[in-house]
DNA sequence: CCGTATCCGGAGGGATACTG
DNA sequence: CAGTATCCCTCCGGATACGG
């Protein structure tokens, strides 16, 4: 057998949607933007702001759907909307951030491997030009 | 429930990029089945099985390049292929297993959020058919 | 057995214009 | 200000065929 008893959840379906969430472009930055505290929809826009008025559309309606914001409309003039993380949302912010952290704890790890690889590392398969040379 | 004086991350670039290698269809599902020891390439590809050869081999080279995988080979014939977790692979499983229970955990809650906002929860904001009369 | 190259359909997502 | 609708183009990813 293997090191570990681990099951592998057989459950993946599931894990795989929700992973689909968490891993689309934009989600996550929201999340982790409206963990800030409660934020109307062009002040997102200005925070996130690599994103386009039409993802950030897309991208809270999906939370919202899923139960991670809550959507809170003042019929003044103009409009003001304000979206906020709900108690679902805050647990998956947290559990979030935990990959977050990882991935700032090992960034330079992971970028000296892809240096690493992108420079010869690849020379066991025969990708690399095979002018093995120093000769 | 305020998390008050959250730093939010701003190293942005960096988060977003690993989570993009989480969030991809495929590798979570290949490092979760690595979990349990190493494995050749079609026995992966059994395992996994939705996936494509296409797909497995762009997912291990990109797990490859980012040091989270090794890649064994005996030049015997026929070729083998071992397909192994490094450290950083292992530690980078067990953050995902996070959310990967955070995902178990939650998800009948997800999934009635969302049946619930299908529904007719969306009124808030005109979506649904507006045949109602004065507001 | 392991991997690459090519073809090709479809989803993702940006830019823009328009409405309430 | 907040949101919708349209266009359009890129890249993802599946199917297939071929090479070591």
């Amino acid at each position: 057998m293997s090191p570990s008893h681990i099951h592998v959840p057989a459950d993946c379906g599931t894990v795989t949607e929700i992973l689909s969430r968490v891993g689309d472009k934009w989600s996550v930055q929201v999340v982790v933007q409206l963990g800030g505290g409660p934020k109307r929809f062009n002040e997102l826009r200005r925070i996130v702001s690599g994103i386009s008025q039409r993802m950030l559309t897309l991208t809270l309606r999906g939370l919202e759907r899923d139960g991670l914001v809550t959507r809170t409309v003042y019929p003044t003039i103009p409009p003001r909307v304000d979206y906020q993380l709900t108690g679902l949302g805050c647990s998956l912010l947290r559990t979030v951030r935990g990959l977050g952290d990882w991935a700032i704890a090992n960034r330079e790890e992971i970028l000296a491997a892809r240096r690493r690889f992108d420079a010869g590392g690849a020379d066991d398969h025969g990708t690399e030009p095979k002018h093995s040379d120093a000769a």
